[in-house]
DNA sequence: CGTCGGAACCTAGTGTTGCTAAGTACCGGT
DNA sequence: ACCGGTACTTAGCAACACTAGGTTCCGACG
């Protein structure tokens, strides 16, 4: 992965992951190859685990174990009230930011 | 500073900062007052100076001392020909990210 | 003359984040 | 019995912005 799209991740993976979990509930393994087909290549498996364990411990996710055919149980992550809430706030500091720079790529041509 | 703008801000701050120097060479105390009155209201000295000698020691910009009539000797940077390659690939990099994420806040609503 | 404040810069230590690399658990097919 | 795909976990690392101090230079003011 290019060194700087990892570090530009910081900060809106998490918010890209929340908007993934909007409207339809998923597992960790389901998000990896669903980021991976969005483009996001190479997006490293733990990566994304790590940061589920984040958000649920920041209580924006509820979980549930359920089984599967083909493996361990999964852990399904359903976006909750206070996980609503956190997207929001990532939508607007989003806005102001990406605001910001596009203004700035206008300046410089 | 917001937490999450603390986050989203790595990655991005060294290309806005690259951003303003092109056409235009600046000093330190400079960029800081100039991203505050553009609404990153509030970033810390401290990181503006430590992302200066990042890029210094990347080899993005050449630096020359200038006196100042107001207090010690002011570092003022210009982007040179490496600087300005690696502003394009955080152009590109950006733009991905960004068409990315505005998608998912389509397919959000 | 001393000191205070603003201009201008520097640095050590901290927390958060994504990555690397390795592992475990479960199951079907060969 | 073993391999590969599914599914999850973890310890250690690197990069980055922040905190919280500090230093230098100069003019103004009492």
């Amino acid at each position: 992965m290019g060194k700087q799209m990892t570090e530009m991740l910081k900060g809106t993976l998490e918010g890209i992951v929340l908007a993934l979990l909007t409207g339809k509930a998923a597992y960790g393994y389901e998000i990896t190859t669903s980021l991976r087909e969005q483009g996001f290549a190479e997006i490293a498996e733990g990566t994304v685990y790590a940061l589920l364990v984040r958000i649920e411990q920041k209580g924006l996710v509820d979980v549930e174990k359920r089984p599967s055919e083909k493996g361990p149980p999964r852990k399904v992550y359903t976006l909750n009230a206070q996980g609503h809430k956190e997207l929001n706030e990532f939508w607007n500091t989003w806005s102001f930011l990406s605001g910001r720079i596009e203004e700035l790529r206008k300046e410089g041509k």
